[in-house]
RNA sequence: GCAGAGUUAGUGAAGCGGUCAAACACAAGAGACUGUAAAUCUCUCGGCAUUCGCCUUCGAAGGUUCGAAUCCUUCACUCUGCA
């Protein structure tokens, strides 16, 4: 088979996701197998950008009952570099984290920092933000940075663009380019781990990317399905583009993943209905900075995806915790919104963790709503 | 007592004859945030109308001027020197 025949490889081949159960609902729950452990799933990893998820122990973060932690390819070449993180015992010893870490290959940047950066065929060269010193990354240069912070799940390079009216035109260049870099990081990833036993391999992802373009769409997930990746990472998406576009795309996609055995991750969305609506069209795995960027600025979720303002100035004399009912540290531990509302006004940055742990434990309970059997 | 300096909206602080309801910062109020240049950013912030606009303000009271937060006089208070 013409199929086949393009993917004869190990990673294919390998049960990367065992599917527990699907749901009714178009969910599915799984057991994720990575070298440092498996996951259950769907799960929601919070992002660790340079190596910790900000203001939070790891302890903290793993009784929110995330078990999985984003680290970013990009921050952590620049600072401190990939060579001192391997010296203090690769990411996992670096921030004290011990179960698996996932790190974002510096796609993203290509998008978020798209002022202070220049694309060619090569790769992206970066102006670092703050020091002005140029850096070249290309899909061989991330793959490597990858291995050597020693994650257990990695991202492929890829190129994308916004979903504003602006940007919408770089579709298809965008599109075309992070297929060519695909090639390139599987090549380089098997260079680099083929000496290894498959079970010690790190979980490569390929990115479909092609906008809100359903032909491209479907053609990017076949090109990715047909190469040889441990996992589809689904790129491009909540770049600014409204819901109705987004969930048309994860909508369209839904029925067309060929391989149960592959996990399935929606890049950078956090927003709860959001993260519904994904792991009811077959997602896995998400990740987004939202819950723990939100919380820093104060704004939580209650019953019903909600967002409060936690400075609002009704809030000064309220003795509620944040949410009744939840069982997350914070609000169990009876914190009230008074005394958050204070801590938040004056600065305190324990109101910031102590309003991220809520928001991961709200999004940890809508995947764990979702796998009732594996609790 | 004498000589200087000062008193501006919640606070600090610009302004020194028209372009001043008055810069800026903070405080206050509201909002945004989706693979983290983000413990950040945006808006509002004398009163009313909330579109045009109108009204009351720059220690107090008088005065000069077409026009004063800005110049003059007196008073009140504050600070710094000398007694």
């Amino acid at each position: 088979m013409f199929v086949l025949y393009l993917t004869p490889m190990s990673e294919v081949k390998r049960t990367i996701l065992t599917e527990v159960k699907k749901n009714s609902d178009g969910s599915r729950v799984g057991i994720l197998h990575t070298r440092q452990g498996n996951v259950n799933t769907p799960t929601f990893m919070p992002d660790g950008t340079r190596g910790v998820v900000k203001s939070l122990l790891p302890e903290q973060v793993a009784a929110t009952g995330v078990q999985i932690v984003l680290a970013n390819t990009y921050h952590l070449h620049l600072q401190p570099g990939e060579d001192v993180i391997k010296s203090l015992g690769d990411v996992h010893g670096f921030g004290k984290w011990k179960g698996p870490i996932l790190t974002d290959s510096g796609g993203f940047q290509v998008f978020s920092l798209s002022k202070l950066r220049k694309i060619t065929e090569e790769g992206v060269t970066f102006k670092h933000p703050v020091t002005g010193e140029m850096r070249l990354i290309t899909p061989e240069t991330s793959i490597q940075i990858q291995l050597a912070l020693g994650a257990d799940m990695i991202v492929a390079f890829d190129h994308l663009t916004g979903l504003d009216d602006e940007s919408r035109k770089d579709t298809l260049e965008a599109f075309e380019r992070t297929h060519r870099w695909l090639e390139r990081c599987i090549a380089e990833f098997k260079r680099l781990t083929d000496n290894l036993e498959p079970s010690r391999r790190p979980i490569l992802f390929g990115v479909v990317q092609g906008g809100l373009d359903l032909e491209l769409r479907r053609k990017s997930l076949e090109i990715v399905q047909n190469s040889e990746v441990g996992g589809i990472a689904i790129g491009g998406l909540s770049v600014g583009e409204s819901k109705e576009e987004m969930y048309k795309i994860l909508e369209f996609l839904a029925p067309l993943y060929d391989n149960s055995a592959r996990p399935r991750f929606l890049l950078g969305v956090g927003d709860p209905p959001d993260i519904r609506f994904a792991i009811e069209h077959g997602i896995d795995m998400l990740d987004c900075v939202l819950p723990t960027r939100n919380a820093r600025h104060a704004t939580i979720w209650i019953e019903g995806d909600k967002k409060v303002h936690l400075t609002n100035a009704k809030f000064v004399n309220d003795p509620l915790p944040i949410m009744e009912g939840c069982d997350c540290y914070s609000c169990h531990s009876g914190y009230s919104r008074g005394f958050l509302r204070h801590q938040f006004k004056v600065g305190e940055p324990l109101a910031g963790s102590l309003a991220s742990i809520h928001n991961l434990r709200y999004l940890s309970r809508i995947c764990e709503s979702y796998r009732p059997s594996v609790e």
